[in-house]
DNA sequence: TGTTGACCTCAAGTATACATGAGGTTTTAG
DNA sequence: CTAAAACCTCATGTATACTTGAGGTCAACA
């Protein structure tokens, strides 16, 4: 009762569990301190950092990319103000993803006009549209008759 | 050249690895019909299937999912008003996305605003936003003092 | 002080969605 | 007809994000 948070009590207040945490950690998105007993201790702002983790999961981020940007405040509590840049550059990732949902969407609406998939006209068929699938993923089709 | 397609037509004309073929084969997603020497020969309507899969990939519905969709037309080929109704029923899916992204993404602003995290009362703590993950994840998020 | 619940590490398992490679067969082009 | 390209199956590997279990230790409460 010394003002730090074992892993239970994390695993309670965060809503992730205790297995969750130690995965975080071996993969380098928290860390700890340890009893002499070498239990995990965690300082409260622990919360804050387990918060923005799940948050982003949510956003569909991945861990590397997450911890790609928690690295960015290692050890000292993640600040406002580090949250705000962070949270900003998410917003990014979002846009882009609802974007990229809508035009499949509103594609798709298209298609259900034509009720074609003629694959060479098919707006569907368009190889450019990639949804977050990073990388050169050169993908390559070829015509087809249309229908 | 009978008007059937191996997988490596397939593969070439649906941008799909050949590796893919198989694990679709594998999965229950397709179905091929083989030569002689046991080769892997398709329709053509084989396009319009891998297309609907790819598709339904790039708005994230699993192959599960899809599987289950594409089980309602198994061998037959799949007419446009049957792909008038899958298209409307993943549209709704895509709805619900966009709209959990589009809510996460305004709470993220009004936290951005907010600077907080202060878990109690910040919009992004909500437990509700479950972005797609289906059952019952009942998540349960203790309280926490106001930052 | 004892014992029970919480905690530790490390290995292995789970699920998704494939890719890769070995070892062997079939098809096709010249 | 022959050789290369394409194909086959089956096993194993890869990446992500964890969970589960074994075997053992620590801490908090009565």
């Amino acid at each position: 009762m010394d003002n730090t948070l074992s892993v239970g009590d994390v695993a309670q207040r965060s809503g992730v569990a205790v297995s969750t945490l130690h995965y975080y950690e071996e993969k380098g998105l928290i860390k700890s301190l340890r009893t002499q007993g070498n239990q995990r201790r965690y300082h409260r702002s622990i919360l804050r950092r387990v918060a923005i983790i799940r948050i982003a999961k949510q956003a569909g981020i991945s861990l590397r990319i997450i911890k790609s940007h928690l690295e960015k405040f290692p050890s000292r509590e993640v600040s406002p103000s580090d949250w705000q840049q962070m949270s900003s550059e998410w917003r990014a990732m979002l846009n882009n993803r609802i974007l990229s949902l809508t035009q499949l969407r509103d594609k798709l609406d298209s298609c259900i006009g034509c009720g074609c998939l003629s694959l060479r006209d098919c707006p569907l068929r368009n190889p450019e549209d990639k949804l977050g699938e990073e990388g050169p993923g050169a993908r390559f089709l070829e015509e087809e008759k249309p229908c």
